[in-house]
DNA sequence: TTAGGGTTAG
């Protein structure tokens, strides 16, 4: 099809390609002028295209041989649409729409430069605009046309506006896959994934397409084990599995932490010979990361012929989040000399790992790189990091007075950071102010008041710490249920807070009696402070001992052989007597615990854990 | 001679 194509083509022009650079472009451009051959409609349509399209750098040369041109051909002016749809001038789009509806020689818009209008809207997020382009689909009378639908619906999604998709879907007399399926993939990506389940149902025929589309669906939006399901039942109708499935895959299970199943997948990418794509490598370099397995990453990394700056980012997150900072900040100098250009993502990698090192200066001078050298403003993400830098170096006050200049509101997470660090560095008037803005913000904020509440605990003021604790009871504030999942067997086990449903509770109780006496032997007191704050469920069971990743944790020396590691994926932060009691353990029976919380992991090995007591 | 649905990092 390709060869057909390139031989209609002048043959002249079957020359361009993605690497042409400027000076051939005007070499060829002149032969052409040369032999007249430009002023055939055909291959002048062909070479603006060609020029285009082959290499992004080369658009504006395209839209000069335009500006010469005296009546461009509706094929040229759509290529020009098409060409700026996908670039970084989507605007560009409309002056050549507007070119066509005021062109000399009458033209008049058709399917092909309304879709590509289309495309234009969705990529600028621009409603009005895509509005306008609505209209004109309507008025020119291709509202019919299945392509421009489709894309329609795309737009739509994109802008958020599920409604105005559901009025497009609805119209159409028979939807097509391609209709049904995109707009399967807008009512999971607006959040109504019940519907998007309810279509993919509905179908009488589903390709790879519509599979790949219902499985990204729930991974996106959290449903991991329900998209490894609809996986597994993909693979059993006997439909084809691709990379762009298994990068579905291994989201879910990145989000789930299942280092079983993402091995699993891994094995199955090499297995079947899916090629591994930039994104499919980086969605195995991300599972790794969020696994924990830092070396598996690693491997991957270095494995991987082509590397973008999602691949990038994505090793630099896994270290830093196994609190890998050095390295984290050796991989971006890496980066950097490969020529590769960080942005607003990495450079949170890049703070984060500074923090979990506690590099204050160099931290602070990435964060003036960002707009310095990147261009790059930061946002509400990269000052809360600079927070948490100063807040764990010790310096709160400067942490206050960078809340206090930032160029926008602060937002909870910010003051949260600053919380953290006045817990931890006993500063209960800044800590008092801080939550007071926190909840001012969000008065629902659970977090704020824990902080609050385990810092007067720490301080021995209980009539403060009642104090919070009826706040939170009057404005019916609820910590979120602690929950702990760990993987044995490929199988995924959930344990919650003071639940004793487990089918193996029995056992795990004889294991959580034993770990409490050998954690007497060698002196172990329980801190009582986090029990101060749990109003909910911990306090009335009374005991620390059934905090969900205590109970996991007895699970694991049960149910795995010694040598293996036991790895804990928990929903909140782990609490402070847990973080002891898990060193302890690790020392005491020779495990290594792999604990992910909310922010990072804490590797527990020998007795010590790798956030050196900080998080 | 040009088009539509599914995939990656915080």
């Amino acid at each position: 099809m390709t060869c057909l194509r390139r031989i209609a083509k002048h043959p002249t022009i079957c020359l361009i390609d993605s690497s042409t650079t400027l000076p051939e472009l005007k070499q060829i451009h002149a032969h052409l002028l040369a032999r007249g051959a430009l002023r055939d409609p055909l291959v002048f349509g062909q070479f603006v295209t060609s020029v285009a399209l082959e290499n992004p750098c080369n658009i504006g040369y395209s839209d000069r041989i335009l500006g010469h041109c005296e009546a461009p051909s509706l094929f040229a002016l759509n290529s020009m649409i098409r060409a700026h749809s996908k670039s970084s001038t989507p605007e560009l789009c409309f002056y050549y729409y507007r070119e066509i509806l005021d062109s000399e020689n009458r033209l008049l818009p058709d399917n092909y430069t309304f879709n590509f209008l289309i495309r234009a809207c969705t990529q600028i997020l621009e409603p009005t605009a895509g509005h306008c382009a609505h209209s004109s689909v309507i008025k020119h009378g291709f509202h019919g046309d299945p392509h421009v639908e489709s894309g329609l619906i795309r737009m739509y999604a994109e802008f958020g506006q599920l409604g105005c998709c559901r009025k497009v879907f609805n119209g159409i007399p028979d939807p097509d896959l391609v209709c049904r399926t995109a707009m399967l993939t807008a009512c999971a990506s607006c959040g109504d994934v019940r519907f998007a389940e309810e279509l993919f149902n509905e179908m009488a025929e589903r390709d790879d397409v519509a599979w790949n589309a219902m499985i990204a669906s729930y991974a996106q939006c959290g449903k991991s084990k329900r998209a490894l399901e609809l996986f597994h039942a993909m693979q059993m109708e006997g439909v084809t599995v691709n990379e762009v499935s298994m990068v579905s895959v291994l989201s879910a299970c990145s989000h789930l932490g299942s280092l079983d199943q993402g091995r699993w997948a891994h094995s199955y990418i090499t297995r079947n010979k899916i090629r591994v794509t930039v994104t499919l490598g980086t969605a195995l370099i991300d599972m790794y990361g969020k696994c924990g397995d830092t070396e598996h990453l690693m491997e991957v990394f270095w494995g991987m012929k082509e590397r973008n700056v999602y691949t990038w980012s994505s090793a630099m997150n896994g270290l830093a989040m196994s609190g890998m900072g050095r390295q984290c900040l050796d991989l971006y100098s890496q980066m950097k000399r490969d020529g590769i250009v960080p942005n607003k993502v990495t450079l949170i990698s890049v703070l984060r790992a500074c923090n979990v090192v506690g590099f204050v200066e160099e931290g602070l001078r990435h964060f003036e790189s960002m707009k310095g050298t990147y261009g790059i403003e930061p946002e509400l993400e990269h000052y809360g990091c600079v927070v948490d830098l100063y807040g764990r170096a010790g310096l709160v006050d400067e942490a206050l007075s960078f809340i206090s200049e930032m160029p926008m509101e602060p937002h909870a997470a910010a003051w949260g950071a600053l919380l953290n660090a006045c817990r931890i560095h006993k500063k209960i008037e800044i800590g008092k102010l801080a939550a007071r803005k926190i909840v001012e913000l969000e008065a629902k904020h659970h977090g704020a008041y824990v902080l609050l509440s385990n810092m007067y605990a720490e301080n021995k003021t209980w009539e403060s710490v009642d104090d919070v604790r009826r706040m939170m009871k009057n404005r019916g504030v609820k910590k979120p249920r602690g929950c702990s999942v760990m993987e044995v067997d490929g199988q995924l086990h959930e344990f919650f807070v003071g639940d004793i449903s487990h089918p193996m509770y029995d056992e795990i109780s004889v294991m959580l009696g034993e770990i409490s006496r050998r954690l007497k032997l060698v002196g172990y007191v329980a801190n009582m402070d986090p029990i101060l704050f749990d109003v909910e469920d911990e306090e009335k069971e009374g005991s620390l001992f059934l905090h969900s990743e205590k109970v996991a944790i007895a699970f694991g020396l049960i149910s795995l052989k010694q040598g293996t590691p036991i790895r804990i994926v928990k929903n909140l932060r782990v609490c402070l007597d847990c973080h002891d009691v898990t060193k302890l353990i690790s020392g005491i029976f020779g495990r290594e615990i792999i604990v992910r919380d909310r922010n990072r992991f804490h590797h527990f090995k020998g007795g010590e854990c790798s956030c050196g007591d900080y998080w």
